[in-house]
DNA sequence: GGCATCATGTAAATCGTTACATGATTGC
DNA sequence: GCAATCATGTAACGATTTACATGATGCC
């Protein structure tokens, strides 16, 4: 059971969207806000590679082109597994070690779960995001006067505001999402 | 001329502020809001290891205790390294790339270089958000109603809040800093 | 006596980074 | 003709993850 790295959810979940070649999706992560990913070669044509050796995807040389390009599309096989990554639990593990990746998991929903799940998946991450809040704050009343360092102090301030920041978020994200059910 | 990876970084810092065991580092990311470090013996004592290799840091068995604890202690050329690095200029690149690196460096500044430092680093931290934060509000306007998805464009919309978050973040940060100069 | 915690390590596997490399095509 | 871009790769290296492993100590 080799385990999928972020980057591989990335491309499959890009690639369910649109077949494409490795190029088209090396320019998504160079020009768009899904910049945080790699636009390397050395990372995304091995990646491919790998989705492509478990039955992921599949690679089809497109052949009305005069570059030789591979156009990849995902495989039965390959939208089963994005669906199961889509509907897993989110837990608080999520929340403070895996940030991104539940983005990128949110941002993949529509189209590929019913409306119900993301539903569920919204609740989930306000609820883990209310305890780890909460948790903070108490850690901060508890510690955060005592921090020497004034810069070690706002950091944290810091950490806190941006769980916050996401937790409003997502309330919003709910209501928006359930209006047009 | 070897990197210097985030954890390595984070450990010198924390050696700076106190000579410690691996043991006692490894707490510190299990239970403070350090947590998105990884707490497994497996990163931390081969990174201590590197860093010792270096120079950066040194080992001394505490022979007062009854158990086999070995006290790190961060060394001049460690203490260079560490303030190097956090006097670096704050780029569009840390910014995009490095958001937990920069707060890291951030959190240690105090005690480590002068307020004037400190405070050209917020100046510069402001500068790139702001510049960041207007181009994902343009793309956002110009591609952001013509995401099919839901989830898709709420994500979006996420990312803008967060980085507009540390934006204001960072203006408050510079107000309090600049008080108590 | 036994369990949790203290305390440090090793080994295998793998992913991503960086750098190098090649050749075709489009546009000026 | 030349530069930029299209398009795909490989190779070396290093860091982290996961799992395995050991032994001492404090407490009930």
């Amino acid at each position: 059971m080799a385990t999928t790295s972020r980057l591989e959810f990335a491309l499959l979940g890009l690639l369910q969207q649109n077949a494409q070649s490795g190029y088209d999706l090396r320019k998504t992560f160079a020009n768009t806000p899904m910049r945080h990913f790699s636009d390397s070669p050395g990372s995304i044509y091995p990646a491919l590679r790998r989705l492509e050796e478990r039955g992921w995807i599949s690679a089809k040389a497109e052949d009305d082109s005069a570059r030789k390009r591979q156009v990849y599309r995902i495989s039965a096989a390959g939208k089963r597994a994005l669906i199961d990554w889509l509907s897993q639990r989110v837990t608080r593990e999520d929340i403070v070690h895996r940030q991104e990746e539940l983005m990128l998991r949110f941002a993949f929903l529509d189209g590929n779960v019913e409306r119900d799940v993301t539903l569920r998946f919204v609740d989930q991450m306000v609820a883990s995001l209310e305890e780890y809040v909460k948790e903070l704050r108490e850690y901060f009343k508890k510690f955060g006067p005592g921090v020497a360092r004034d810069t070690g102090r706002l950091a944290f301030e810091s950490g806190i505001q941006s769980y916050e920041t996401s937790l409003s978020w997502a309330r919003g994200a709910r209501k928006k999402l359930a209006k047009n059910l």
